[in-house]
RNA sequence: GACCGCUUAGCUCAGUUGGCUAGAGCAUUUCAUUGACAUUGAAAAGGUCAGUGGUUCAAGUCCACUAGCGGUCACCA
């Protein structure tokens, strides 16, 4: 043996576990399962330090099974839908393309080219991480079975009554073409302006000028004394001239501003309400490719972007008069949180979700903990954001996804626009009713198509074809998480015609699922409620919030700061293990984590300190070759009798820990006593001693690499490995032996 | 605007239901060492546990307020 530690053998401990079959469970009735599913990474990236933090579920996962539990954990890897598409546009860009280039079809093949050669690189670091992933039930959120069932659920929802299409004010990106949910949306502190307007017998003050174009409204309180006997009159919207009513409505305040307010039904959260509530005329000035359209009445507005738009109609405000003051004001403003730039509120035809009577049973099994938040904290989070949550907008204007499985006939909707790139590589937008005889075109060359609201449209192919053959399906896809919210059930084994899998049966509900708790609401309340309106059961037991991994510094990592710590070079340098345990070691539940490269190093000399002590223990055996390994009933000797006692606490206090998933508790334990207790102490006093110190000092070493075998799973296999020829044993694998007790 | 978290040794952090002279890693100082390990050992130094007030026999731990930092959610013009 080395003198030092060599992290080198650890793929040749992962073949050996893979080989064993260790990861790949036995169902048992009479016993009860464990499983996690694994949050599955993107399939279009390398994992980040993020990622290794998988190492607590494997903590989890590698315990349940040397407690004997039938132990699953399922890998995966996802589409990623709006992520892995902005991806590969920047990847076109670099080559001076972009997505109108490439007709629906084409796109998706080159995505799906692109990821395919991705995905693998994810899985193999998982595995180089050590993590003991049953690799048989391996799945992927666009794989057909998986699709199927999203399919089949969303026609669930259809025929419940849960799924509806509306022309609402959603959060459109016009830069990323899409529209996107409140969650994507992030808030940013904007210095702007309120521009107090003219609007003849009164005065409006508004953030949004240029929107004025698509006012359809005056609103003031109805009992503010100013306003009062303005409300059922019309005025005259100011540069364009057309006519629109002062209504009176309580959402007012007569303080902020001049008390009235413009409305525009639109293009705004509150006006939108607002229209809908005293039925007023709705005016959308923008199209979804965020320039102005004819809507704006003045040639010279046409085909502005927001912003330019502002200048102008400020510009011509001032030139008329009409702009009474301009002040300065500071403002949230929702930003697009993919690509930064800000959302324009606009109506569009989407799909939704209705999320109340979902919502309703999630919060009933958080609140009555049949799935347990931990850290608590959470709880308090989740059940807030349930309580107030909203219709979920579960269409994406992208290719990259699951497309909607919802076909129109064209004959019956010839209003329909359809955007596609014509034999000649032209990109034609226009109405099918103009488009006629060109089905094959446009069915060939289609990028995506604009269905309004009260299209009839048809949940199978062969439906819609039975009207005739001009068929298309829509082209929006689901959100992701619309897909992953499901994920739990799906991968294993739920099947719409009640023909569940024996894996579904057995190890579903899940015992626990760990991620990030960023995506609390995106993804673990979306499984949650997924999961109890199709299964009739909770996903999971346990939702466990693990937290970020910040640099040394406590800084978040990214690379612009160029501090990111990419976890397969550190594996390279220092083994799987130093960095899963710097990862755990010392934090506190649902804390952020600070990983340093010090921390590292002494993770790392830890596990050489297990080597060395080792080593040790194995030069000890040679030295007695007759030595029995049979504990003695009674302990004679004081320092034995000590360790010995240290051994049974630190037994029960890791194995109580990591039921309370004190993961950082638990190693930090395991740590001092391997290190001080064992090697410091006990090792120094067996020296000058002869061969009755066989049987403690094996039983405590193999003892304790059971015990950090969850945590540091190389080492403690790679030593078990060296030593179980010298001292024999029912165990020959670490992976699969028993539990301390 | 609402809610949440953090503030403990030079740095990064532990400290479970209040209970021994407040701990770890790294860094620092001194010494040791051909002997499992220099990726080592022994020892030392280092903290009015953010501040103020309160509850208690007892507070880093519970309560209130203050200050600073960080975060989440949110349709106000």
């Amino acid at each position: 043996m080395d003198k030092v530690y060599q992290p080198s053998g650890e793929n040749k401990i992962y073949e050996l576990w893979e080989k064993s079959g260790a990861f790949t469970p036995t169902i048992d009735k009479s016993k009860k399962p464990f499983s996690i599913i694994l949050p599955p990474p993107n399939a279009n990236e390398p994992l980040h330090a993020g990622h290794a933090l998988y190492v607590v579920e494997d903590i989890m996962v590698r315990y349940h099974r040397m407690l004997g539990d039938p132990t699953l954990w399922l890998p995966g890897t996802d589409h990623a839908g709006i992520e892995t598409q902005f991806v590969y546009e920047k990847h076109l860009k670099a080559e001076g393309k972009s997505r109108f280039d490439f007709d629906r079809d084409t796109l998706y093949k080159l995505i799906a080219e692109y990821v395919n050669k991705n995905r693998d690189i994810a899985v193999n670091q998982m595995k180089r991480l050590g993590f003991s992933m049953d690799w048989t039930r391996e799945r992927f959120t666009l794989d057909e079975a998986h699709n199927q069932r999203v399919f089949a659920v969303f026609k669930k929802m259809c025929d419940d009554g849960l799924v509806y299409r509306d022309e609402k004010i959603v959060n459109y990106c016009t830069f990323c073409g899409t529209a996107f949910s409140n969650l994507e949306v992030v808030h940013k502190t904007v210095n702007s302006h309120l521009w107090y307007i003219n609007y003849g017998p009164l005065e409006v003050a508004t953030t949004r000028p240029e929107t004025l174009l698509g006012d359809t409204a005056v609103a003031v309180n109805p009992s503010d004394p100013r306003y009062k006997k303005l409300i059922g009159t019309t005025i005259t919207l100011p540069l364009i001239g057309r006519q629109i009513p002062v209504i009176g409505d309580d959402s007012v305040s007569s303080e902020f501003g001049t008390g009235a307010v413009k409305v525009t039904p639109s293009h705004s959260p509150e006006d939108y309400d607002m229209a809908k509530k005293h039925g007023l005329e709705f005016i959308r000035i923008f199209d979804y490719d965020g320039k102005a359209n004819s809507n704006v009445v003045d040639k010279k507005y046409i085909g502005l972007f927001p912003n330019q738009l502002r200048e102008a109609v400020v510009a011509d405000l001032e030139t008329a008069g009409l702009l009474t003051k301009t002040v300065d004001y500071t403002h949230e403003v929702g930003h697009c949180y993919k690509c930064g730039r800000p959302i324009e509120p606009i109506t569009a035809p989407q799909w939704f979700v209705k999320i109340k009577p979902l919502a309703e049973k999630a919060i009933d099994v958080v609140k009555k903990d049949k799935v347990k938040i931990f850290p608590a904290r959470f709880k308090k989070d989740f059940l807030t954001w349930m309580k107030d949550i909203r219709d979920w907008p579960i269409s994406r204007q992208i290719v990259w996804g699951h497309r909607i499985p919802v076909w129109y006939n064209l004959d019956e909707n010839p209003d329909i626009l359809v955007s596609y790139i014509d034999a000649n590589g032209k990109n034609i937008s226009d109405y099918w009713k103009n488009l006629k005889d060109k089905y094959q075109e446009v069915a060939l060359g289609l990028q995506t198509l604009l269905a309004p609201i009260n299209s009839k449209h048809y949940l199978s192919l062969d439906e819609a074809k039975k009207v005739g053959p001009n068929v298309l399906q829509e082209t929006d896809t689901f959100d992701t998480w619309f897909s992953s919210g499901q994920w739990p059930y799906s991968t294993l084994g739920w099947e719409p015609d009640g023909n569940h899998s024996e894996d579904f049966k057995y190890f579903y509900p899940t015992s626990v699922l760990d991620t990030m708790w960023d995506i609390l609401f995106f993804w673990v309340a979306r499984m949650i409620m997924m999961g109890v309106y199709v299964t009739g059961e909770i996903p999971f037991k346990v939702a466990h919030m693990h937290s970020r991994v910040l640099d040394g510094k406590g800084q978040k990592m990214s690379k612009s700061k160029g501090n990111t710590i990419n976890p397969l070079s550190i594996v390279e340098a220092h083994g799987a293990d130093a960095l899963r345990m710097a990862l755990v070691i010392g934090v506190a539940p649902g804390s952020d984590i600070a990983l340093s490269e010090d921390k590292i190093r002494a993770q790392r000399n830890f596990v050489n300190k297990i080597w060395n002590a080792s080593r040790f223990v194995m030069m000890t055996l040679d030295k007695f070759p007759d030595a029995k390994f049979d504990l003695p009933k009674k302990l004679t000797n004081a320092s034995d009798q000590e360790i010995i006692d240290k051994l049974t606490k630190i037994i029960t206090s890791t194995t109580s820990n990591i039921e309370k998933y004190k993961f950082g508790q638990a190693s930090d334990d395991l740590y001092q006593f391997f290190w001080h207790d064992f090697c410091d102490v006990y090792l120094e006093s067996t020296k000058d001693r002869g061969v009755e110190i066989v049987p403690v000092l094996t039983h405590v070493l193999v003892t304790s690499l059971k015990l950090l075998h969850p945590f540091i799973p190389y080492i403690t296999e790679t030593v078990y490995q060296e030593l179980l020829p010298k001292i024999g044993g029912e165990e020959k694998l670490l992976i699969s032996s028993s539990w301390p007790r």
